[in-house]
DNA sequence: TTGTATGCGTTATCAA
DNA sequence: TTGATAACGCATACAA
């Protein structure tokens, strides 16, 4: 079934059924309600290709995550999906791991998909070294890429991010005045997300006037009972902590699970805090005190700023949300 | 930068432009190179529209999912999207919630762009009530439709899923065995996975010839300490259960959290059995023994599916898989 | 108000 | 080995 077929049953011209396609007024009632009618009974669409070709647009956005089982990340796409959906765009969804290689490759291909526009779902992909970050630049020379928690400053590139730096400080700052001094700061990759909140972690001490040990600062990735077993080590080993700063709700829970293990007292004689206020956190008990990055606000202004882009409105290149604090069962504050 | 710019530069014409977009062998060795080394220069990609349109077809896959920040959804869609990008396709991806006019709406959409296929995941696209599965079958008169974990008897939609009701019937037939005889079984809602997990549950009490109470069957849905405050009650109001079979790891976890709150040992004075294998199930202490429904195998079968009903071969429209057992701390057994 | 003709960027058929 | 041209399905400028 195409536009011939139903200018044919029709008795009118394919321009005309066109123009009762896209609700024109230049048709006479009657007519329009014939077509309709045919289209109807046909169940007739048009082809979606052909528009395509001559809008130059589908309209889908490519949604780029490393790794869509992370809940912090799927939860992001839910949002995004959603969002993207009501302003009437599907999203394409490719999940690139966390290799430099692939996400370049794989962004090509989003790109000759012909996507309207580009999301990076994670801070994961803004790189330290610069150069790393070229091939994000040179996209957004074909359409806005827009960062979702990741910060590059670029004329087409749009951020919106929490600020997890300045909300670490605050907790570790804390922390410190509790009398947990010997904290442990445990995140798991480097990322843009990563070294900001590192740096929180940094300055909280830097402001107290506090001696920070490298020994302090670990990074390791495992699954949750790994990094408790990791954790029982390092603790046996190279440092006695009192408590631990974690990069997300996870390696919170994983050194829930080494303090369990250790039979120390929570949260009286070890503080926890983990990020992203996520399910895994309240399985344990006591549940876990985390910082909620306000993903959703992140996510809907994305969203809109993607369709105000599109729109060709200016929009701002950097949004930044502060963190809020959940307090729960692993902090005294 | 289209073919005609190409071909002008290099001094060809367009057929020959494509006849080398498409390593063709009838084209020089000299006027290849010539073009390839325009092409490369320019950085042309061909435009995906046009070929969608002569083509009718852009590789796209539809995946429906109800909702993917939840985490069995997600990780399903996250195999899901490997796989068929390892075959050259891409994922539509369609977050339709719960609700069946919203579900059937958004299928509707979906096709309209055009997928080679639609993949329904997760089991609650199949309704109890027959007619509210004709959408459907309507859609698999267009395109192939697969279900993960759902099934449904139609001649193009093809089904991979885990034999639930077997995996429930075998750990209620053990708990019975155990001297549990007051297993209360809690699922979320109405889905075909749901009526088979608890078919399971009522055929374990049948072969052991016990009388199964109606009090022991619990449908609620709710998060993670809600669930917990409704069985305090229930235990209270309505009945005294020593174990929980429950159909997700998040209900366990609810039951694991209601078992710690009333002070019940567990696994000896209260069991637990989760469902899906998941991250949150290992978050609490003693971990949740759970039931592993193969979710990779189920994606990887689903992908393989599609592909090869796109290749007009022939392909079983029931492919069931049994669950595998994980023992942790919440069993005896 | 309606119809004709052209363009969108490819691929493929047929001649040369 | 190459080129001209029709076809894919739709939108639209222009004509009627």
């Amino acid at each position: 079934m195409n536009i011939y077929d139903i200018s044919k049953k029709a008795g009118v011209s394919i321009a005309t059924v066109s123009r009762v396609m896209n609700g024109s007024d230049k048709v006479s009632e009657k007519t329009r309600k014939k077509v309709l009618d045919i289209m109807k009974e046909t169940g007739y669409t048009p082809n979606a290709f052909a528009r395509g070709l001559t809008f130059n647009t589908m309209s889908t956005i490519g949604l780029l995550c490393a790794d869509c089982s992370d809940h912090f990340l799927a939860t992001a796409i839910s949002y995004l999906e959603k969002g993207f959906r009501a302003n009437g765009y599907d999203c394409i969804l490719c999940c690139t791991g966390y290799e430099l290689a692939t996400r370049q490759s794989y962004l090509k291909l989003i790109l000759s998909k012909k996507v309207d526009a580009v999301v990076l779902v994670g801070s994961t992909f803004i790189e330290e070294n610069i150069e790393d970050n070229q091939y994000l630049i040179d996209a957004s020379l074909e359409v806005p890429v827009v960062s979702v928690n990741g910060y590059l400053d670029s004329p087409n590139i749009y951020c919106t991010l929490c600020d997890d730096a300045e909300a670490i400080c605050n907790v570790t700052t804390q922390l410190i005045q509790e009398g947990f001094q010997k904290t442990l700061f445990l995140y798991r990759s480097a990322s843009y997300s990563g070294w900001h909140k590192l740096a929180g972690f940094k300055k909280a001490y830097r402001n107290a006037g506090l001696e920070l040990s490298n020994k302090q600062i670990l990074c390791h990735h495992g699954d949750i009972n790994e990094t408790k077993e990791m954790l029982l080590q390092y603790y046996e080993k190279d440092f006695k902590f009192d408590s631990v700063v974690a990069g997300d709700d996870e390696l919170g829970v994983s050194a829930h699970k080494f303090a369990k293990a250790k039979g120390f007292h929570i949260p009286d004689e070890f503080s926890i805090i983990g990020y992203n206020n996520s399910k895994v956190g309240v399985c344990c008990e006591p549940e876990l005190s985390t910082l909620d990055n306000r993903l959703e606000f992140v996510c809907s202004n994305t969203v809109q700023s993607v369709m105000n882009i599109l729109n060709g409105q200016s929009v701002p290149r950097k949004t930044m949300v502060s963190a809020e604090y959940i307090k729960r069962g692993t902090t005294n504050f």
